[in-house]
DNA sequence: TATTGTTATACTCTATAACTATA
DNA sequence: TATAGTTATAGAGTATAACAATA
């Protein structure tokens, strides 16, 4: 017997991080789907939810939180302005600058989003029982702190 | 004290979905962005891979493996083919029905392309000792089990 | 000049569906 | 008619870079 190759799996499956996009993708596709049933992008909820928790945010600070260009983020405001969940107000001081915040209509659909989440959630990870739930996400979490991971994943 | 709200993560991380695709996506691009110092795409190494595990195996086959559509797996390996990786032939008994293989050359590239993850995987997941590691892929096989995910991520 | 946000353009990836050829 | 693979077209999403307004 070799100690190297467990002989089962092909080659891809040997790869943790193989692993862990195939099923990370999978839950992200479900989730995808079910947000796009209430015609919402995941960029537009995650944009939407920073928002959320950052009041006054500026389009710059959330293109450098999400890692994507001024230029993207604009054109997710202008899709979450357009649904009325958003608006953008022009800072007293700085002209140039814009502030972020949610309307009263997006206050009220975040929660709802939130939910889809939830049950997303629920539906992929309930097969594993609380401690294992526990176990994974603090792993995930030593992951993202030891790689300094602050980047709110869009795509 | 309220028993839903754990007060310090503001949301998303609660989601643990979230907290798996944020880790992902970071592993994912890192290795996304090797390969491409190679001119290579994730979804001709995974194509590449695949056509080495199964030989002979049909473009058909690889679409329903990939989630992909026939069109899409086409242009890839018009890639593969385009670098000498990887030849169609045309079956004998049906000339509408093509085998791929790897050249010698295509055979050649795979285990350095495998070494490119492999130090992906090392560089990522190193920060977690063995017993982690081995916990962290029970805990992502057991989901792919039980939902069945059998479908290769390409994207 | 530097900075904030917008826009014009192009690129990549993928799907849909029409198409060719074989069966 | 049905099937395997290709190709034309279109759409989503993003980046790059030029741009306007402001500082």
């Amino acid at each position: 017997m070799t100690e190297k190759e467990p002989a089962a799996p092909p080659g891809l499956e040997a790869h943790l991080g193989y692993c862990l996009r195939r099923v990370s993708n999978h839950v992200s596709a479900a989730f995808a789907r079910s947000l796009q049933q209430q015609h919402v992008s995941v960029a537009e909820w995650v944009v939407l939810s920073q928002a959320a928790v950052r009041p006054e945010v500026r389009p710059a600070e959330l293109a450098d939180r999400l890692g994507l260009t001024r230029g993207a983020v604009s054109k997710v405001l202008d899709k979450l302005e357009g649904k009325k969940w958003i608006v953008r107000r022009t800072m007293a001081d700085d002209n140039r600058v814009q502030l972020l915040s949610l309307t009263r209509q997006g206050q009220r659909v975040l929660p709802q989003l939130a939910e889809i989440a939830g049950r997303n959630d629920e539906r992929f990870f309930g097969c594993l029982d609380a401690q294992e739930q526990d176990t994974l996400r603090r792993l995930l979490l030593k992951l993202s702190e030891f790689h300094c991971i602050r980047d709110v994943p869009v795509e």
